[in-house]
DNA sequence: TATCAGGCCCTAG
DNA sequence: CTAGGGCCTGAT
């Protein structure tokens, strides 16, 4: 077991914060999720988080994974303080994080999110996981799939896949698992690119556009300059920031400025 | 029953 | 470059 301390990491949050599509709340205060293969369990009581793992584990994996060296309370500090809105929103949201995640595993989770809900995407990347992806048993023994393989993924017909509710979106899934399988798209290659040209090779994709391109670029490359612009966020920028969004002024963070307003536009009463 | 959910593709003009 | 129709499906 390890704790950690930190004001600004909510669980909660992170989990509706619909990035992750893999970690659900299964207890009081006690949150599951899968991320690159490896399942973790962890608590949390106020600012006091317990992961449950070993402090290797810990230090070699989930670390990094949720951004703990990054200093959030920072980044909301710097937000122009005549600027109420953002201000509010960065408020409401402030435990969310940008997480690390795999990014074959964000490729197919966005193209399955594009005009979609988060409920129903949940169900999709689950049965997908359930029906393609390999068992595996946690060292406290709890029993789960890891994220199904490019060359799972290609081996499956359209119908099996229509058959996991994708729908329009099947055929993505596929055209996705055989240009990476057939090296059309090469993973490790995007790893080390740049917002610009992670991007551009993204949107080669069929049924990649900017909205989806730019989510894969935040939560699997941790290109904090992209700022994905989807319903919410057109919806907040025309009424919010009639003369543009201000990203001259917040750079890098801007990423991370529209996970507060989407996740305070989706949520807030 | 119609609409909508963190869009994208394709075709016209 | 912009506009609009079509697309799977489950929830309300």
């Amino acid at each position: 077991m390890v704790t950690v301390r930190n004001d600004n990491f909510s669980a909660q949050q992170i989990c509706m914060s619909g990035q992750c599509f893999r970690m659900e709340q299964c207890g009081e205060n006690k949150y599951c999720l899968t991320a690159g293969g490896n399942y973790l369990e962890l608590s949390q009581q106020e600012d006091l988080i317990l992961f449950d793992c070993t402090q290797e584990e810990y230090d070699k994996i989930w670390n990094d994974y949720f951004d703990m060296k990054t200093d959030y309370a920072k980044i909301i500090a710097g937000i122009d303080p005549a600027d109420s809105y953002l201000a509010v929103a960065a408020e409401y949201g402030k435990g969310i994080r940008i997480l690390h995640q795999d990014l074959w595993e964000m490729i197919i989770s966005f193209l399955i999110s594009q005009q979609n809900n988060i409920k129903r995407i949940r169900r999709c990347i689950g049965l997908l996981c359930e029906r393609y992806g390999e068992k595996r048993v946690s060292a406290g023994g709890i029993r789960y799939f890891a994220f199904p393989t490019p060359g799972a993924l290609a081996d499956a017909s359209l119908d099996d896949l229509y058959a996991c509710g994708l729908g329009y979106r099947s055929k993505y899934i596929a055209q996705a698992a055989d240009r990476v399988c057939h090296g059309e798209t090469d993973l490790s290659q995007i790893r080390m690119m740049d917002y610009e040209g992670a991007r551009r090779e993204l949107l080669q994709m069929y049924g990649v556009g900017t909205k989806v391109a730019d989510c894969i670029c935040l939560f699997a490359l941790h290109q904090t300059d992209a700022f994905p612009r989807d319903t919410h966020i057109n919806k907040v920028m025309a009424a919010q920031y009639p003369d543009g969004f201000p990203f001259e002024r917040y750079g890098n963070n801007s990423g991370i400025l529209q996970q507060y307003i989407f996740y305070y536009d989706l949520n807030k009463k």
